[in-house]
DNA sequence: AAGTGGTCTAGACCACTTG
DNA sequence: AAGTGGTCTAGACCACTTG
């Protein structure tokens, strides 16, 4: 085994501290002069062991305050039958229903545009690049704090006419507004990865530039097999675990 | 709007030059000595900038030869009808399955032991606490690159005299062994979410301390709606898209 | 006012890669 | 041998928080 560097030292013994609950979660660790002083290292090198133990979310940084024990954040649930058809009929959103759950006040910030389709949103809605797609972008915050991006995007040619190109697309959203436009959904497919966020991203939800996100993609189908909206969300990851119910066959 | 520090005016110049094509993936960035000439800095402010565009994901190090732009890794898909009965009864487990869909050479790494149930494991299976358990960890490989962690848990008393607990499970894996037992399969609950890698995954997936993960965990149901298996899973997140497919109702 | 984290300069040394 | 990134020391300054 080769020596550790002094900053993965000091790291590690952190570690182990806050793993056998020496130091609690919200409790505050040993300053950054007490380090320098216990360990004889440079203000660099506490530094650098801090910043081990921040990307591996173990501690959160307050500028002028201290660092602290991270608090393990409730995760909010996503589940799939928060699409079901009886949801939607009883005029909840996905959202929304999460916060009734949740017990947090939800709030949403909607853009509303139609552009060009470029190549991926073409091929993933089977039309052509160039035609018109409407866009929808919704913040979605919880107690004031933004949580989840997401960003529909359909073929204008289904929207054009209906409260899905509202601010407001009424009960049940805009699944209930296609619905009543004649194409009834089949089956939707989500795609789920994580990487860091991208630095717009980290901005818009206020995270640590390179943070996690969870990043779903979904589709939606209609009974004809037509792709009729594609949605692509990017939450925070470490406040979300998502849900899905899986048939044996 | 305040002005930027040093080292994100540099990151960001860097980040444009990467998003407009100008460094393509797999090009090398100017050198830290360049760099500092350039902006007039310190070696550190350099490393700090660089820190973050590795921390987003954008460039990969590698000692003693420079930072590169980093090429988009393919992405495995992990879809659920890799789960269905077919495709045990076809005699291939997931893993393997992928591997003959994406043409690399797999390899699997078990370590099977028994324990007394912990808390959370015993909660999840609805058993007592200190019940003893199977336990089945896996270190899978693609082309010897550690890829996924998976540690499977089961009531002792379904593997007791089956090849569950033999280091092969047979045709099929263990959800057939456990069909040939009685235990049909009735559904399962996957709950998904990403974090930070803690230091020990981050050291046997080779990775970045802190380097996104996703952590998949699969309960397994039988049709008396007992819970037969729970499965952790870590995967390396930017190889790993899961896909999931969702009847609309 | 005293303490905190964050970032910086200037210079050093080391392991590793490249030609 | 020359160049690379990674980490370190010692000291500085700043914005912010706490009592």
């Amino acid at each position: 085994m080769s020596e550790p560097s002094p900053s993965r030292r000091i790291a590690a013994d952190l570690r182990q501290a806050i793993r056998s609950g020496e130091y609690r979660p919200g409790h505050q660790l040993p300053s950054g002069s007490v380090l320098m002083a216990r360990y004889g290292v440079a203000r660099q090198t506490v530094q650098n062991a801090i910043d081990l133990l921040r990307a591996e979310g173990l501690i959160l940084g307050r500028t002028g305050a201290g660092w602290f024990v991270r608090e393990r954040p409730t995760l909010q649930r996503l589940a799939r039958n928060r699409l079901s058809r009886d949801e939607r009929a009883a005029g909840r959103g996905t959202f929304t229903t999460d916060a009734a759950d949740g017990g947090w006040q939800p709030s949403v910030a909607v853009t509303i545009r139609h552009e060009p389709a470029d190549e991926r949103t073409a091929t993933e809605l089977r039309i052509a690049t160039g035609d018109e797609v409407l866009v929808r972008e919704r913040i979605m915050s919880a107690d004031g704090h933004p949580v989840q991006l997401a960003t529909s995007r359909l073929p204008r040619t289904l929207t054009t006419g209906t409260a899905i190109e509202q601010e407001n697309t009424g009960p049940g959203g805009l699944y209930a507004r296609l619905e009543e436009a004649g194409h009834q959904l089949h089956h939707f497919v989500e795609r789920v990865t994580s990487r860091p966020a991208a630095a717009d991203e980290s901005t818009r939800l206020r995270l640590r530039p390179g943070s996690p996100v969870l990043a779903r993609t979904r589709t939606a189908y209609d009974t004809t097999g037509m792709p009729v909206e594609i949605n692509d969300m990017v939450l925070v990851a470490d406040r979300y675990e998502l849900i899905y119910e899986l048939p044996a066959n």
